[in-house]
DNA sequence: GAGTGGTCTAGACCACGCA
DNA sequence: GCGTGGTCTAGACCACTCT
C-alpha cells in the first residue's frame, strides 16, 4: 500500500513512529527520540513534531512526561475500537480475521436509521455491509456498516476480506477520518447476535453505534456494532 | 471556585469558550468566532487559539470545518463519561446529583488490583470511596474510586456531595488530569450493582475500570463504574 | 547544569467554502 | 476573491527530571 506524497509532514512522521512501536523497534517503557532529535532526524520544526507526538497520545501509544520524554506505551491488552484509528490498526500484530456476512450492496436507509441524515443522502441511498470480526479464530464483534451511495464508484465490487474499509476509502477515494462519534449500551444479546458470536441469548454484550466524519464535507458513514467482551475488554485512552 | 493565575491560556480560552457552549451563549449549529477573531479578541496568537479549540473538538463540543470554521455540537444526550473532562462537566445542565455511599477512608489496596501498582504507592495504601450518580433522581452509576495515600493532607475529611473529584484535586492539591486509559465490558449486574442502579440481577450493564493520570509524576488514581445504559447511553468522540 | 517536554510568539503559504 | 481552518517555520522562555 503506497503513501499519498501528499500526507502532511507531522501524519507521515506519525506513521514512521508508529510503525516503529508496532514492529518492536521501541518497546514498552522505552524513550522515544526526545523532540530535538526528531527534528533533527526528519528536518521539522518542533511543533510538526509536537503535533505527531500527540497523535500518539490521542491513540495510546505513548505518553509524555515533562523533563523526561516520550515513553512508550505498552501494547493494549484489549480492543482499541474506541479511537479514531479504526480497528485494524488498533491490534497491534494479533491475528484479525474478517468474515464477509453480507456484500456490499445499495438499498434504502432505513426509516427510522440511528443517526439524523440530511436529505439528499437519504435520497441516494445506502451500501450496507455486514462483517464479522475474529480474533485468534474466535468471533468477537460484528459489525453493520452504512455508507451514503455518493461518489463511490465499483465500490459494491470491492473485497474487503483483507483490506480495512478505511485503507479503502483513503487509497481508491481519498476519504480519510477525521473523527467521529460513538454511543455504547450493554444489552442482551438477540438470537441473531448470539449466534454469529457464539454466545447464549440473554448473555450481555456491548453494542456500540458510531457516526464517522470524513474530510469530505457533508459526507460521514455510520456503523452498528456488536461486541462479545466476556474475554477481550474494550480498551481506549482519553 | 477560583481559576489558578497559573493557568496556561489555551486552557483559559477553552474554559471561556466552553462555558459559552454550555450556557448556550453559542448554540449547536452556530459558529464560534474565527480563529483570528479569537487572537484580536484575546490577545493570543494563533497556534494558542487552535490549541484551545482543538481541546473542544476533543472534548466534542465543537466540530471544524475547513473555508468554514468551528461549528457548535449538539449538547451530548448521553452521558459523556469517556473522555477527560470528568463526569461533572460532560453533563451539560443536567440534574446530576451524588449520593456518598462509603466516605473516604484508608485502606490497603487489593491484593489483586486492578492495574499493576508500583511497591511505593502499594505500601502506603489506598483512600477508597463508593459513590452513587443519579440524573433526574434515577441511579445512573455506581463509582467505586480508589486514590494512593500520598500527600493528600485532610482527604478523607472532606466533602464530596457538591463537587467534583478533579476539582477538588484541581483546587486543593494542584493536582491536574491529564489523561488515562479504560478497559470496557458488559456484564451481568450483581444482586448488589443491581440494588444500588435499580435494575434486575442479571440484566447487563457497562463495567469500566479506568487509571487515571495527573500532572504529578507517579500519581495515578482509579475508578471501577457500573453504569446502566437501559435510559441513557454513554456518549464519546473521538 | 544539561536536557526534556510545555507554552507561546509572529509570521508564512495552502486548500477549501462560499458568494 | 475573500475569509476560513490546515500546515509549517524559526525562534523564545519556562518548569521539570536527572545526575
Amino acid at each position: 500500500m503506497k503513501e499519498h506524497t501528499s500526507m502532511p509532514q507531522y501524519r507521515r512522521l506519525y506513521e514512521i513512529l508508529r510503525k516503529h512501536i508496532v514492529e518492536g523497534v521501541y518497546k514498552e517503557g522505552d524513550l522515544l527520540p526526545s523532540e530535538n532529535e526528531l527534528c533533527a532526524t526528519y528536518g521539522l520544526t518542533r511543533p510538526t513534531v509536537r503535533h505527531a507526538l500527540d497523535e500518539l497520545v490521542k491513540d495510546g501509544f505513548i505518553k509524555k512526561q515533562k523533563g523526561k520524554g516520550s515513553i512508550v506505551h505498552p501494547l493494549p491488552k484489549g480492543i482499541g475500537i474506541l479511537s479514531i484509528a479504526g480497528t485494524t490498526s488498533a491490534l497491534g500484530n494479533r491475528d484479525l480475521k474478517t468474515r464477509i456476512l453480507v456484500k456490499p450492496e445499495i438499498r434504502p436507509w432505513d426509516e427510522s436509521f440511528f443517526f439524523p441524515l440530511p436529505e439528499h443522502v437519504r435520497e441516494s441511498g445506502c451500501i450496507y455491509m455486514e462483517r464479522l470480526r475474529l480474533i485468534d479464530g474466535k468471533p468477537l464483534f460484528f459489525d453493520i456498516t452504512y455508507l451514503p451511495n455518493i461518489n463511490l464508484p465499483r465500490f459494491t465490487s470491492r473485497s474487503f476480506e483483507n483490506r480495512s474499509l478505511f485503507d479503502t476509502l483513503r487509497s481508491n477515494y481519498q476519504i480519510e477520518v477525521t473523527g467521529g462519534e460513538q454511543r455504547l449500551w450493554a444489552i442482551e444479546a438477540d438470537e441473531q447476535i448470539a449466534a454469529f458470536l457464539q454466545m447464549q441469548p440473554g448473555e450481555p454484550v456491548l453494542h456500540l453505534e458510531r457516526k464517522i466524519d470524513t474530510n469530505r464535507v457533508g459526507f460521514s458513514f455510520f456503523s452498528s456494532l456488536y461486541c462479545n467482551t466476556s474475554e477481550q475488554a474494550l480498551f481506549g485512552v482519553f
